[in-house]
RNA sequence: CGGGGCGUGGCGCAGUCCGGUAGCGCGCCUGCUUUGGGAGCAGGAAGUCGCAGGUUCAAAUCCUGUCGCCCCGACCA
């Protein structure tokens, strides 16, 4: 491909909106283009590593025994109220129409996912044990109402995603949810290590099925909005939400000091009572009022830590939990906003176990303008629930010791054992061995295609550009042409482009008329990972010059020698230049 | 949805406070020179100043409304 007749609007200057680095790099590089918040157009540059990635998930998705199919993006609204996520993902699924009309359009939604479509197409066709297990998977594009689009192609209203879904009989044993969710989990592996994405996988919350039920491919990055948590030893990898952490110790740092009532007017939150009172925020016991199945639940923490309501969820055994509304807060306390406390109160009160080793603690009065200090857990209110219910933080172990250590990062793949919600509420059902009717186990396994290109990118750039993997770089190898008016510069680089793309390599020939500074800064900013350069004062050598862009390294060939070497090289790469998980 | 910022040639920005000929850099076009790290000179094209009202002799600038984009937070199957 020769660059003048190619279509590659590289510019010098970063864009102010663009802050993350993929999102600067991808627009200066002309890969993408912003149409609205959150949605994308790919130029060709963009489009040819998207193809990429997306042919390498395909054949790894194909090599591990899925079938490819594809869906309807538009979806009737009716097959989401059946199992009870039109509720569930609110604003989150686009609907066409302007609302509040009964026509076809407002009964209409673009589809964030599919576990619904599938599952209707399976129920149709699949009722017999002996047509299972199925895996089926496409590659296309899914339609978000996300809230705050963000960091480029991160985060986005409209995106690639390659889903995949598997229906079985059983969870375990041969032909089992439990075996194909370890071919997927393997397929990603081999996928993300393929398009050289340096990546962690970690348990993520899991769903009805619990234990190993759900994992996430993480790719470290500053650009990202999750958080992951390992141990340092290794031993451990879950996100934030998921992740465990050792008991603490009680410090034994207590005078078993007087409860004492304290006078603390519009100081109400944890900074304001802490500064307040010249204490730590540590020192507070944080008291929080939520709703579970319509009643009312406490929730205790130390000043510093979070509530993670999925732990608290489930240590509560509940669906969910909500956070109160003042109302509410004001009848279980019998006071104002911020002045709850566990002494004295009548609910039902779940403690975090960081609570139970505090002592001489301070924590609302239950009375408006109030707090108590002196608060010594055990001695001046009861545990009648202890469980982990906080998000790790910085300084705590893993369940095992190790010390914790966090690192932002972004999703890229998600594998998920489903269970039988779907199936359960679509009637997906099949026939056993004996004529009994059970519903399908599934699994269901996606793919961020664009956050791979982002993740590689965010991974793989430096001060003068990106610098792709060879498996996703949009062309393997740029010959830069430093001369278009020498003729013997012009012959030979087209030479090596000819022979170069007849060999297999694929080629982008630089034959604009430029300055040399001009076209290597380019080059170097699209980031692909060989460049060739023909220049006069190599030919007087006799020999091009072929550089690496991520290490530099230069090698002086002769010209006929350039085409074995390469493809060579290139060929190598695409053998050996894979990742392994980082732990 | 709350808080903040910004909308001015293709891109990056100044001008807005204090109303009076719409400017700079990059890019683009033409010509000449130049070719190993984003060239130089000369000439040139290109902007309903987001949109809609209003005030005024006069609005990019003041007022009202509205739309869009970015950032922080909330949310995230």
């Amino acid at each position: 491909m020769k660059w003048t007749r190619f279509f590659i609007p590289t510019t010098k200057e970063t864009p102010t909106d663009a802050k993350v680095p993929s999102h600067q790099l991808m627009i200066r590089a002309g890969i993408i283009r912003q149409v609205v918040a959150g949605a994308y157009s790919y130029l060709p540059l963009g489009f040819r590593t998207l193809r990429k990635a997306e042919a390498i998930v395909r054949e790894e998705m194909n090599k591990a025994g899925a079938i490819e199919l594809h869906m309807a993006a538009m979806h009737p609204v009716e097959l989401w109220e059946q199992t009870g996520r039109v509720a569930a993902m609110g604003d989150v699924l686009l609907r066409l129409g302007g609302g509040g009309g009964d026509d076809w359009r407002s009964r209409t939604v673009l589809g964030p996912t599919h576990e619904e479509i599938i599952t209707e197409i399976v129920r149709a066709y699949i009722t017999s044990y002996k047509q299972l297990p199925v895996t089926l998977y496409q590659i296309q594009t899914k339609f978000r109402g996300e809230a705050r689009p963000k960091s480029g192609v991160l985060r986005t209203r409209e995106f690639l995603m390659k889903d995949a879904y598997s229906f079985h009989t059983c969870k375990e044993g041969s032909g089992g949810l439990d075996e194909t969710y370890q071919r997927m989990y393997d397929a990603y592996c081999a996928i993300f290590s393929r398009c050289g994405l340096p990546y962690t996988v970690v348990e993520a919350e899991s769903g009805p099925i619990g234990g190993d039920a759900s994992h996430e491919f993480m790719v470290p990055t500053d650009a990202g909005e999750d958080y992951l948590v390992q141990a340092e030893d290794g031993s451990y990898a879950a996100n934030l939400e998921r992740a465990e952490v050792a008991p603490l110790e009680d410090p034994q740092d207590g005078t078993n000091a007087p409860l004492k009532e304290v006078h603390t007017p519009n100081s109400s939150t944890i900074e304001e009572v802490s500064a307040f009172l010249g204490c730590k925020p540590s020192d507070l016991i944080k008291t929080i009022i939520y709703e579970a199945d319509g009643k009312p639940l406490v929730a205790l923490v130390r000043g510093n830590h979070e509530v993670n309501e999925g732990k608290l969820a489930r240590a509560a055994q509940v669906s969910s939990v909500t956070a109160a509304d003042p109302p509410l807060i004001e009848k279980v306390t019998g006071a104002d906003v911020g002045f709850a406390g566990p002494v004295g109160l009548n609910a039902r009160i779940i403690a975090d176990q960081a609570v139970t080793v505090m002592n001489d603690a301070v924590t609302g009065a239950n009375k408006t303008d109030y707090h108590i200090t002196g608060v010594n857990p055990g001695r001046d209110f009861e545990f009648k629930e202890i469980a982990d219910i906080r998000n790790a933080v910085e300084g705590d172990r893993a369940p095992n010791g190790s010390p914790l250590i966090f690192k932002k990062c972004i999703e890229v793949g998600h594998v998920f054992k489903l269970g039988t919600k779907y199936s359960d509420a679509l009637g997906a059902n099949f026939l056993d061995e004996g004529g009994k009717s059970h519903p399908m186990i599934m699994g269901c396994y996606g793919i961020g295609v664009n956050r791979i290109m982002a993740g590689a990118i965010e991974a793989w750039h430096d001060d003068n550009g990106i610098s792709w993997p060879m498996a996703i770089a949009p062309f393997h190898v740029v010959i830069c042409a430093l001369d278009m008016r020498d003729q013997t510069v012009t012959e030979l680089a087209g030479k090596l482009h000819d022979d170069l793309e007849a060999a297999g390599v694929e080629v982008l020939l630089d034959d604009r008329d430029a300055r040399p500074g001009f076209k290597f800064k380019d080059a170097e900013l699209i980031g692909i990972p060989i460049r060739i350069t023909v220049g006069k004062k190599g030919l007087a050598d006799g020999v091009v010059e072929i550089q690496t862009r991520r290490t530099k390294e230069v090698q002086k060939v002769k010209p006929e020698k350039a085409v074995m070497l390469i493809r060579d090289m290139v060929a190598t790469a695409l053998q050996t230049e894979r990742t392994e998980p980082i732990t």
